[in-house]
DNA sequence: TTATATACCTAATATTCTTATGTATATAAT
DNA sequence: ATTATATACATAAGAATATTAGGTATATAA
């Protein structure tokens, strides 16, 4: 697990991904996910990711549809077409700040 | 420049990155090398230094210096051994974390 | 029957940053 | 001369985002 601090601030690129990249996922399957793909170095948790969940979807970014699992409630969240263009930004953003950290902390370039 | 929450967690490493570098360096100085070191990409504003610097002198983690530089005051901060560690620690943690989301985020590897 | 996993949510608090403001000297431009 | 910009420090109010802790509820494994 990394340090809360470096996490800070890329909550919405790591979720706007995720959902870009699936039809559609809900919360607690997110957090899972993530979970698995870092093999638990990122560690999303509830009271983070459902704020931004619910953000996103008034900004109009997601768009949500609760379904009965058995007797449980999910809430599945799709990314809209505005959400899309959003998701590939923030990501290319990222790979560019990235870039830039590299070479300001002096370390072997990787991404090409 | 990037957006502000994209870089929010790195002020730290980048400045004990460049303080680890050289053997002293004052705040004003910080901010114009990161400028000038990134292309504008990165601008530390003094809001966010300043505190953070003070910080990491109560932690023990650098030392401060205050000179007179003709009627100017200029505070120069240095490493403390304390602090090398952790400046290394947070770039290795820094680049484990890149590599992290460059899988997560499906982007071609770079860092090698 | 107790713990863990699934699945949602919010509220108080903490952290960190932005924005704005203040002080003061030095220098370049009009 | 005077105005703007650069140098150089600092703090304080407010915004944004995350942590921690708590709440509700069902399902399943121990």
């Amino acid at each position: 697990m990394y340090s809360s601090e470096l996490i800070k601030g890329t909550l919405k690129t790591i979720v706007l991904k995720l959902l870009s990249e699936s039809d559609k996922m809900y919360g607690y399957e997110i957090t899972q996910k993530v979970k698995e793909l870092t093999a638990g170095k990122i560690l999303l948790t509830e009271g983070a990711l459902y704020p931004t969940l619910h953000a996103m979807e008034a900004e109009g970014i997601l768009t949500a549809e609760a379904v009965n699992v058995g007797n449980r409630i999910r809430k599945y969240y799709s990314v809209t077409k505005t959400g899309k263009k959003i998701a590939k930004e923030k990501v290319n953003e990222f790979e560019d700040f990235m870039n830039t950290m590299i070479f300001l902390l002096g370390l072997k370039p990787k991404i090409g």
